[in-house]
DNA sequence: CCGGATCCTTATGGATACTG
DNA sequence: CAGTATCCATAAGGATCCGG
């Protein structure tokens, strides 16, 4: 992730290396399509698990359950149960969960943005 | 993608459920850790086949080649065949391939500034 | 309503070998 | 050196069922 250069080995990149590997490790989990698409759709607002099934359409309950758990897990989003029958449950994002939002923001308004020179160059391509 | 309202079925919203679906899947190209890696690893400079390889720590002769044709197809990179022999090939951001290249900046910073807090978030969520 | 577990089918991705 | 193609193991992901 970061320059090749601090993988010379020098005593003192232990730690560099350990954060680097971390970093790699984080960056993994969140670059995948349902990860992105779910931090989007919770944007502002706080929603429950059969509205954020809605919302990020096309998106299967064991891939949502899967990516709510890896975004727990990592501090993104935060889970609150109700403990109420039949249950609720709330999926908010983090600080850090909003702060990571608003690039995946940038990255949906940039495709947007491109649409039409993304078509031209496909069309291009495939000929 | 785009919020569901737009989905109702009204006459006019024919292209914009064109465009949204482009995007959907445009947004599945490119959300994905090595087209990102890639993308990041490309920079300002341009770079070789073999240089990426090296750049990309990890990624596999196949899953790059596979990228960058996904890549290139999309337009955000340029693919320069030097008719030499051994072979040279350079690969270089187009503008909207750098314009995307922020929005990963951005995540990698992100990353970098989170460390501490996802792993005490995992610490706490592992016990 | 939410989530875990299971089964089962595809898709992904690595290793390898071969061409220009 | 760069790229394609093939083979193959394994992981991803959908469908379904049951339990809290």
């Amino acid at each position: 992730m970061v320059t090749k250069q601090l993988l010379k080995g020098l005593p003192e990149d232990a730690d560099l290396r350990r954060a680097d590997s971390l970093a790699r490790e984080i960056f993994s989990d969140i670059a995948n399509k349902w990860a992105l698409l779910i931090i989007e759709a919770l944007g502002e607002r706080t929603l429950r698990f059969s509205e954020l099934r809605d919302e990020v359409e096309g998106v299967s309950h064991k891939m949502l359950t899967q990516n709510l758990r890896m975004l727990e897990r990592n501090g993104l989003v935060d889970r609150k149960v109700h403990p109420t029958v039949p249950p609720r449950v709330e999926y908010t994002l983090t600080e850090p969960g909003r702060a990571l939002r608003t690039a995946v923001d940038v990255i949906c308004g940039w495709t947007y943005q491109h649409l039409g020179h993304i078509e031209s160059a496909r069309g291009r391509f495939d000929a």
